[in-house]
DNA sequence: TGCTGGTATTTGGTATGCCAAATTTCGACG
DNA sequence: CGTCGAAATTTGGCATACCAAATACCAGCA
């Protein structure tokens, strides 16, 4: 009966001497289909036209050279994340977000990352944050260079990404990760970075300066004041609908 | 032309006088079997034992008199949503959640309530803000008869519910609820509420004196600091692993 | 009795086919 | 020429069947 049990466990997570894992594991066509379909979409300049952006299964299953019930769990799941929202008798369409929701999301991103900055003042080793300074530092060295908004919007969500895993929270990583890929997705049509360029960077000095100095209370409204200022920012330069 | 256009585009957002929407529309077996699974996973004990909790897709199909597809879909979407996890060859389990992750979702929590409270504060009318009171007054009044702790979190969360819809934010309602989900599968597990009774009820009316004051930052830091309390407290009388 | 090896069974992943609803097409009619 | 409507087509939802992998079972052997 122990060996039964044994075997029953084998499965879980393995915590046997044995430092094999299961290989390879093949990811499933689901998975692949998930990943392809985001990849998808990613690059998609989303807000480029007014026209209903609308994929087909049966075409998306033939390019992938798979059935269409893999792609179906895909956009499922798709779906359920929000980026795609599958109308009965019309296709799967690509959501575009209202400006009111985009506010709502970086508000809601004001909200993780500022408690993000609080955690990781309270407790990030001071090699951590160091190394966040050493990234801030090439970012700003890199910044002459990198005129383009695009590319700078990209540099900007970087660092706040490596702020947020300051915090050690794969949760509160996982969760902005989300918004930032809606909010990454307006950027094609709104260049409210330029002007904003300048004043980031000293926004990013300060902030580490306050963990740093491990003030909480002060780094934690400096990320937030930081990010509802873009909120406002888009309230106001930013047509989307 | 025109003609073709006005067709095409009816079954978008109806933006026409006409205000009668698609009717029924009798759900598909996918929502069906999505919500007859949160449903069955809400009403689970699933702390109740160390067993892994794996259901079988053809035993659930039966169940809901679907065929498997439809079930494997809204598996994918659970799964994605973190309430499921399909393990090859093994079955669905119900994913129990970490001390450290059900900490961190609790910490996520205190930052979006505690941004809900600040837009609040600046955003929700006067009537909002007393009904916001009234409910909290029912809630204190009932408490009283409430002595079961299942029931005191079920409206400690109702008030905390109520509150972050103060913001008008809907997407900080929906990404709380989530959390809300995972926090409260645990209320069988432990009798945490107990001892936070009494301290609750006052914090909560600090947090609605604060709301009325207009006073953002404080609104924004007694929220926070109620819900990190929470987490504390997790952290130190928990035992989850 | 306990272990080994091979077979039977279970189970998730995928492909395929059908169906009903909705759209589009296109011809007839005013 | 525009409108109406019926047939043809498209398309997503669902059911079913099959497969390969992994487990469970069991006979046989030490």
């Amino acid at each position: 009966m122990n060996t039964k049990a044994a075997l029953n466990k084998r499965w879980q997570s393995g915590d046997n001497g044995l430092a094999i894992e299961r290989l390879p594991a093949k990811e499933s066509f689901k998975s692949r289909a998930y990943a392809a379909l985001k990849e998808a979409i990613t690059n998609m300049n989303i807000y480029g036209s007014d026209e209903p952006l609308l994929l087909d299964e049966r075409d998306i299953s033939e390019r992938l050279g798979a059935s269409r019930t893999p792609i179906r769990e895909a956009v499922a799941m798709l779906e359920q994340e929000g980026l795609l929202r599958a109308v009965p008798r019309r296709g799967i369409l690509v959501v575009r977000r209202t400006k009111a929701e985009v506010i709502e999301m970086i508000e809601a991103w004001a909200a993780l990352e500022s408690m993000a900055a609080r955690l990781a003042t309270a407790r990030a080793s001071d090699e951590a944050i160091a190394e966040l300074r050493a990234f801030f530092k090439e970012f700003d060295l890199n910044r002459i260079e990198r005129e383009r908004c695009d590319e700078y919007s990209t540099a900007n969500i970087a660092f706040h990404q490596a702020l947020i895993r300051l915090s050690g929270s794969s949760l509160l990583a996982a969760m902005t990760d989300n918004l930032f890929f809606h909010v990454r997705a307006i950027r094609h049509r709104t260049i409210f970075e330029m002007d904003r360029a300048q004043r980031s960077a000293s926004d990013h000095l300060e902030i580490i300066q306050a963990i740093e100095a491990r003030d909480a209370d002060r780094a934690e409204r400096l990320v937030r004041d930081h990010t509802l200022r873009l909120a406002r920012h888009v309230e106001s330069h930013v047509n989307l609908d």
